[in-house]
RNA sequence: GGGCCGCUAGCUCAGCUGGUAGAGCAGCAGACUCUUAAUCUGCGGGGCGCAGGUUCGAAUCCUGCGCGGCUCACCA
């Protein structure tokens, strides 16, 4: 890799590809024609053929033009098989000399594996039963210059599969599989909310103010306007300023991005779906969130049960509810009466060595318990509810006890899925809660926006109407629909750091 | 950022307690008209992620760095 300097300028098989790249330009001028036009997808001939018998398929002398990337070649004397590759299925194709003539020498000598080629011919069965097109004349469309990973083993190596996702979406059908299903994750979700009344929008993603979210921003900068800009974390508080304006359920289904550790759960950008309804309460949406949910499950799952990794999760509704207090009591053994002894809360937390000095308030204490002890054991989908005021800045205050917020969050295998609120529409205390947020900045939590958005105030002085919201990891989502462990495995270019150029193989 | 593991031919891998790199697939040449990881014969290809060090001798040991994976930390 190294020494692909000026003496060695391409390994062994890109040359041999080159000399038949050069013949192919001899023959036919320029080798990259693009006035073929397969009339079928692969896929529809197997639908239409493959119950048939190769008697019935020789009576009726169908024809095809077929195009796709060779992955296998079986070369016999005279003649050879080749399989030929597109975005639906595969399909065989027979060459021989005695149908083809001159030409044939032209697929034994100039075809690799990897070339995309288009065939016609017709359709028969072979001996073994094999759909296969018995191909009368072929054309190279475009010559791989690079040898595929190798047939049974295909790719392996993460990084390479990342980086280079083409030759893992190629060469894995796996892969394919995966993004095949988020995309129709995506479809369904989209039109689950449609279907409800929702109308699909499309707000900033880059803000003056970050906001909507407790994370680090990424900051870039406007030339023109010479203005620091913050890529999205949220798109939440647009979203309410859309309720604001009249529409009454709106969603944004695109990315968010933060910027802070990567690891299998974390991407810095990462797909997420925000809802907000009005006239509705968290309490509708866990009802909801269930409805889509077990909806997405049927349709790509076919079953309520599920094996994710090592586990099997129970989707028959109702999905158990409790609140964040009553998830502490169960799962953490704090006792009832010491729920808001901060000096016990504390305690406890120091005990295995979890710093507390950022936490100031019972609440606070409560939620960093919750999140240390009992979501990892939130295994079957389990709704938690009423998270304290402090760390829900943006949802409406429980009228019964103005100590917590009619929230929830949804947990399936220790993990966080989905997060929901009835939304604060009450300017003053919002301005209160934005004002006390600053205060933990000034202590030092830089997660926290870095100034008040007023004019998101403003709006909620116009009248923010009685409003539920909601919010959904995507990729988490489809790693559980796709039984996946890594967030990079569902993300079709995960970041990775720069590689240098000399490294290319 | 810490810990552990990995990086050897285009790909998948082997290479023992240091002795100077090997297999399968892919490629090239040849045989073969029903194969399905086709088969058979022959051939070429890498100096072992990078940089140092120890040693008569390093892919093997040591140090540093790079990239990646897992994990902990971090994470509204």
């Amino acid at each position: 890799m190294k020494k692909m300097g000026k003496t060695t300028p391409f390994k062994e098989q890109i040359l041999q590809r080159k000399k038949k790249l050069e013949a192919l330009v001899e023959k036919y001028g320029y080798p990259y024609p693009n006035d073929f036009k397969p009339e079928v997808a692969l896929k529809s001939i197997r639908d239409k053929f493959e119950a048939l018998s190769g008697k019935e398929i020789e009576k009726k002398k169908v024809k095809f033009r077929v195009a796709g990337r060779v992955m296998a070649i079986r070369l016999f004397g005279k003649a050879a098989f080749a399989v030929i590759k597109d975005s639906t299925s595969t399909i065989q194709l027979f060459f021989q000399k005695n149908e083809l003539g001159d030409k044939y020498s032209e697929f034994k000598k100039l075809i690799d594996i990897g070339d995309i080629i288009g065939a016609e011919g017709i359709l028969f069965k072979t001996k073994t039963g094999e759909l296969t097109v018995n191909v009368e004349d072929f054309r190279i469309l475009v010559k791989s210059l690079r040898p595929l990973p190798e047939k049974w083993h295909g790719l392996s190596d993460v990084e390479v599969r990342y980086r280079q996702r083409y030759v893992d979406l190629i060469v894995n059908d796996s892969v394919r599989e995966i993004f095949k299903t988020r995309a129709k994750i995506i479809k369904l979700i989209r039109g689950f909310l449609d279907d409800r009344g929702f109308m699909e929008v499309e707000t900033p993603m880059m803000h003056s103010i970050p906001g909507g979210a407790k994370a680090r921003p990424f900051t870039t900068h406007h030339n023109a306007l010479d203005m620091d800009l913050y890529l999205r974390i949220a798109p939440e508080l647009y979203l309410k300023r859309l309720v604001v304006g009249g529409f009454e359920r709106v969603y944004e289904l695109n990315r968010n991005f933060r910027n802070e550790g990567i690891s299998t759960q974390h991407n810095p950008e990462f797909t997420m779906i925000e809802f907000y309804q009005t006239y509705a309460t968290f309490e509708n949406l866990m009802d909801l969130t269930e409805e889509l949910i077990t909806y997405l499950l049927k349709e790509i799952k076919g079953d309520l049960k599920i094996t994710y990794l090592d586990k099997e999760l129970d989707f028959t509704p109702p999905w158990e509810r409790m609140t964040l207090r009553d998830a502490i009591v169960k799962y953490a053994g704090v006792p009832e009466n010491k729920l808001f002894d901060e000096d016990f809360l504390r305690n406890k937390l120091r005990q295995y060595e979890i710093d507390t000095t950022m936490l100031t308030t019972a609440g606070e204490l409560q939620t960093t318990i919750f999140e240390e002890f009992v979501e990892e054991q939130l295994i079957n989908p389990t709704f938690v509810t009423h998270f304290p005021v402090e760390v829900s800045p943006l949802a409406r205050r429980n009228l019964k006890d103005p100590s917590v917020t009619d929230r929830f969050e949804l947990y399936i295998y220790g993990r966080e899925i989905a997060n929901a609120f009835s939304e604060l529409n009450d300017p003053h205390d919002q301005l209160e809660r934005f004002k006390m947020q600053l205060e933990d900045r000034e202590r030092g939590d830089e997660e926290v926006p870095p100034e008040i958005d007023y004019d998101y105030v403003r709006a909620l002085e116009y009248g923010l109407p009685p409003t539920a919201g909601e919010g959904i990891g995507i990729d988490r989502l489809v790693m559980l629909l796709t039984n996946q462990s890594s967030i990079r495995e569902v993300i079709l270019f995960p970041l990775l750091r720069r590689k240098k150029e000399e490294e290319w193989g």
